[in-house]
Formats: structure tokens, C-alpha cells, sequence
DNA sequence: TGTTATATTTCAAACGATTGCATTGAAGCA
DNA sequence: TGCTTCAATGCAATCGTTTGAAATATAACA
């Protein structure tokens, strides 16, 4: 019944060869007469012959395999940027690992190892939240296995990074809300442990400071990356003694729970109060108001890190040179601000 | 500088003793004394040993990886369900190879070969649209590796299966707008290739049946799985003579893309138009007016997908019996009906 | 015909882990 | 002392492929 695959034994017994020969008639090697070429090839397609990937890695010392790190899957960002790197990688003819660390340290790094395990030729990750100290990434990194990140990246960490400048990119966001005559702009922050929420933060400051605005500390609101984050944090904003005119959130989960609780709460966006978020994920030009938003080129991240990383797997001189590719957001203006 | 990972090799020449030895510490065989044992597992421990999986897989003739087709990854259904495989694969050890199909048949049989060749332990698949038949997942029975069908079902295989009961959520959704009063329900239906395709058109026949609608062949619109299908699907409901009160789309995207045609073109949901959509996607509960559909529990799908997938390739009897789940649907009222 | 060069092909080891079978050593017993 | 028994360990083959080196066959030349 299980007719077990066929294998390049088969292959030489039937053909009264080696193995030694039919694997190089096989890989064409100079070596092999035109006549056995032939007669191997023939014989592995009628048989529909495959080469078995698992022994070919273990002799090699690697396999074609890429392995994914992301906190998440279902989001926009994350799974239009694992629909960039599918497409790259398996462009190349390498297939990918998925894993999703649940924004949790733990399974970063049981996640890791899982991957490690399997010999993956490198990794492309977007941090976990939760993430503490990156010795799981330095551990890689000591035994050459290749690493990009993208968007969430680990500053402590060299090797190849994805990302758009989010101060810039906030900077803008809050550089437009000022112009548009907002007088008090909050922002609801991320959590500390995620660059990019610094960043964001520190682009917000930035800019008041720019247009002379005081920075007031109650107007910066702790949130998180997700929807409930957003939700607890609008709870917060509406406890201020004096309303801000106008929200930045971190991530476009969180500017949707802010949405849903203005909705709730009867609030009129952008009268009442004005809203942004960032990445653009597709929901927010769909919502009524629509809102505004910093277009994060998620698909492309992606790819450019899928890209980096074959190139870094493929590189054969002596000391690789790390980059770091900002690719560019786009404030998208809409009608909620 | 690269110092490669240690193998059981190595911790047998530190130790003195072979490497079949190590590894049966390792593994806790009986015939080892517990003296050894405890030699080798804190030599392992302290020089972080991992067994080698491909090496392993090599000589057991399996790994621990599970494939995973779907035709796309940024869609809410299909990463819902990526998040409950995952979820379940990591819980038992298992990591996922994903592939993405683009809706396309020849990429699907690319994607089987390339995971056949990585020699994956089972398969978890959602047909792709344009998969015009099943010879490679033949193929893929044939040399006994398990597959499981979830959603997009390739009805001729014989294999296990989980999807929704479509004919009844579609019959619910009819009779629901029936009931509601509306008289001219229009259907936006799937590709005919697709078997949700045909049974939610099936169900929504039998509904109109039963309440003694005439059928009007000119009501059911072809359509499509996605945004701009439906889109276009609502360009030539526009064209009709006379408009329908109702429309009931086969998918969430395909309601999105009459949804924002409607608002387009001024027409108010639900007094011009009523409209359904199908799967829950997050984002139909928060435009407005939000959309009603019918929820399909898709993490749920995915999970249950692996669970017998696993289940599956655990099974040591001999006459396996395939199963198909079918798991319940919701139909979900909100303000667009 | 013997020698050398060249074209093909085979041998054998290797990748890292597993496992049936053989071996070793010590204890137990007559 | 010789034999059996049993626990503990080692040997060697295996999974499927690759690859350096050796072997063989063929041709070419003196």
C-alpha cells in the first residue's frame, strides 16, 4: 500500500550504477557521461524521484528552511508581513516556520530552540512584548545562525534590521495634529519594553517641543499594543480633569478600542475629539469616520527581511557587513482628524 | 568563533563512553546505569545539548513538522485559524511549515512537493480556488501521509475534515432575512470550484424553498471570495431592473467590498439594502452599521484541524476511520438587517 | 605492446542519532 | 576453578545524500 518514496539506492540498483553516480548525474556533475545523465534523469522523473530534504540537510550542516518569530498572526501587520516573506523565500525555494511567541518571553525562547532544533538556515523575528533581555537571540548569534529583525527589533542585538523610523513617523503624526489646530494632543503610549513604543513616544515629544507646546505628563497615557489596551487606556483618558482634543495611539489595535469606546461613549470624532493611529490596517479606512493613520509598508518589511536574510545565508566572504533598511511610513490623512 | 553545536558525539568522548550509551542515557533507556545517567544529563545540561531533529527525523523516517496550505495568510479567517493550529502543534511539540497557495493550483502542488520533500509529518489544508483537481493530494494518500481538510474541503479525498455546516448557515441566513421581511434577497455566491461556494448557494435555494420564494436565477450574482469580487458582484446588482432589498454574500471580504460600494453610491444600510456577510470577520462589528454574518469559529477549526491531524499520525492501529467535523456556526444580528 | 593521459565510475566515509546484537565484567553458585 | 547469569556498555549498521579519493576503463601515443 505505502508505496515508500523512492530514493537514489533505488534508483542505482536499477539501474546497475552507484549512488555516487546517480547523485552526480542527478546534480549534473562534468564528471558523468551524457548517456548515464540521461538514463538516471529519465528514470528519477518517471518515478517522480525527490530528493529527501532531511538527509540532504544533515549532510549539508543546512537546511532550506527559514524559521518566523512573530508575536502574533492574526494582525494585519504581522500576517501581511509573513505574506511578504512567504513570497520571498519561497521565491528562493525555502520554506518557512511559522512560530508565535504570544508576545511572551517564555515561548520566545522555547521557540528558539524549537527552531534551532531544526536546523532553520536563519531566522527573521519581530520581538515579543514581554521580552526581558535577548540572551536567546545572543545564543544564535554565537553559533553564526543568521537573524533579521523587523519592526520589533532587539537594539542590543547586531544583525540585519527592517523597520520605518517610527520618531520620525510620529514626529510627523503629531506635527499634522498640531497643524490641524489641536491644542492638546494625549498619546497612549506602548509598553516600555518595545522599541518602537519609545520611539513613538519620543518622536510625540519631539514635535510639541518643536511648536512650543508644554509636554504634560498626564497627557501620555500608558497603553499597550492591542485593543484592550486601548480600550483600558480611553477609560483613563476620560477620568482627566480636562479632555484632550485629540488622541495619537501606538498601533492601530489601540486607536480602534479608543474608536469603539468614543462610539460607545457618544463622542464625535474629529469634533469632539480627533483620532490617529499607525500601520493601516485595513479596518481603519473601512470604520466611519475613517481614520487616520501612519501607513507602515507592512508586506515590504517583510520581504526586505526575507531578502537580507537569503543574502546574509548566501554570503561567502569573511566579515558580513550588518544593515539596518528604514523603510518609509506615509501619514495617511482621513476623516477622523 | 562559530562554535557549533555539541552532539552526542562530543559528549561521548568527553565522557569516555559511546555514543549509543549517551544516547540511551538520554533517553532513559533501562540498560543504563544511574550513574551514567546522571553523568551524562548534567554534562548535556551544562554544555546545553540539543538533539539534532534532523538527524532524528532521518533515522526515524518522520519529523516533527506539520504543513500547513492555505490560499492566503492576511485574511481574518485564515490567520485565526493559523493562531489555533499553531497554538496546538506547539502544545505537542510540533512546529508548522506554511505555505501559501495565492488561490492557485499550481502553487498548491509546489507547495505539497516542497513540504513532501521536508517530509512533514501530516498535512493541515484549505483548497485553493483555482485548485482544479486533487491529484497531488491523491498523491500525498497514496504514500500514506495524513491530511486533514479544513474549511475548503477536497471533497474526493477521503481524509479527515473540519468545516461548518454551510448549507445550514446559509439556509439560517436566508430564513433570517426572509423572516425579517425582506423579499428580494440577492446571493453573491463563491467560484464554482469552491464546495463552501456551492453549498451556501445550496442553503440559500432551500431557504427561499421552503418559504415559497421563487427562485430567480438573476438574484444569485456571481461573485467571488474577496473584496473587489465583491465590488464587482455589486456593480452588476446595480445594473438589475429591479434591486434586490437584501444581499447575502458569500464571504466576509465580498460583503466588505459591497459595503463600501453601498456607502459609495449613498445607499443606506439597512432601509435601501440589507446586507450579510459570512465568517465574523473583527472587522464587520465595527463599521456602521455594523454587519450582520454568520460567525465561523475559525481558531476553533484550525485547532481541531491539528488535534486530528496529531491524532492521526499517533495512531498505531490499522484501519483508521476518517471523521469529519462540522462545527457549529452562529448567525450573528447586527444593524445592517 | 607498453606507458601515460583522460574520462567514468565506484568506494567509503561522513552528517547525528538510534538500536539490535555482541561483548565485557562482576557476581553467584556449584 | 569453572560455569552461568545479568547488568552495563560498546560495536556497527542504518536513515538518504554528498564528496574526496581510489579504481577502472578507454583512448592515445611512442
Amino acid at each position: 500500500m505505502s508505496q515508500h518514496r523512492i530514493t537514489i539506492k533505488d534508483i542505482a540498483r536499477d539501474l546497475n550504477l552507484s549512488t555516487s553516480t546517480v547523485s552526480r548525474a542527478l546534480r549534473n556533475h562534468p564528471d558523468i557521461s551524457d548517456q548515464t545523465k540521461k538514463l538516471v534523469v529519465e528514470y528519477a522523473n518517471k518515478y517522480d524521484y525527490q530528493p529527501d530534504a532531511i538527509a540532504q540537510s544533515l549532510k549539508n550542516a543546512r537546511t532550506n528552511t527559514i524559521g518566523v518569530i512573530v508575536p502574533e498572526i492574526k494582525h494585519d501587520f504581522f500576517s501581511a508581513a509573513l505574506n511578504g516573506i512567504e513570497d520571498v523565500t519561497y521565491a528562493a525555494g525555502f520554506t518557512i516556520m511559522v512560530c508565535k511567541s504570544n508576545e511572551s518571553h517564555d515561548r520566545e525562547i522555547l521557540n528558539t530552540r524549537a527552531l534551532q532544533t531544526n536546523r532553520v538556515a536563519g531566522f527573521i523575528i519581530s520581538v515579543a512584548q514581554d521580552s526581558v533581555n535577548h540572551e536567546h537571540f545572543q545564543n544564535l548569534k554565537e553559533k553564526d545562525i543568521p537573524i533579521v529583525f523587523f519592526d520589533r527589533i532587539a537594539e542590543d542585538v547586531e544583525a540585519n534590521k527592517v523597520l520605518i523610523d517610527d520618531f520620525e513617523a510620529a514626529f510627523n503624526a503629531t506635527e499634522f495634529l498640531i497643524k490641524k489646530g489641536y491644542k492638546r494632543i494625549a498619546h497612549i503610549k506602548g509598553p516600555d519594553t518595545v522599541l518602537i513604543g519609545k520611539e513613538r513616544l519620543n518622536g510625540y515629544v519631539a514635535a510639541l517641543k518643536k511648536y512650543g507646546i508644554k509636554y504634560q505628563s498626564n497627557l501620555v497615557i500608558p497603553g499597550g499594543l492591542y485593543e484592550e489596551d486601548g480600550i483600558r487606556a480611553f477609560k483613563n483618558i476620560m477620568k482627566l480633569r480636562k479632555l484632550p482634543d485629540a488622541i495619537l495611539a501606538v498601533t492601530d489595535p489601540v486607536a480602534i478600542g479608543v474608536f469603539t469606546m468614543m462610539k460607545q461613549k457618544g463622542l464625535k470624532i474629529p469634533d469632539d475629539m480627533a483620532l490617529m493611529g499607525f500601520s493601516n490596517s485595513e479596518i481603519t479606512s473601512i470604520v466611519e469616520p475613517s481614520i487616520s493613520t501612519v501607513a507602515q509598508p507592512a508586506y515590504e518589511m517583510g520581504a526586505e527581511a526575507a531578502k537580507m536574510l537569503l543574502e546574509e545565508i548566501h554570503y561567502k566572504g569573511t566579515n558580513y557587513q550588518y544593515r539596518t533598511i528604514v523603510l518609509s511610513s506615509q501619514l495617511i490623512e482621513r476623516d477622523s482628524t
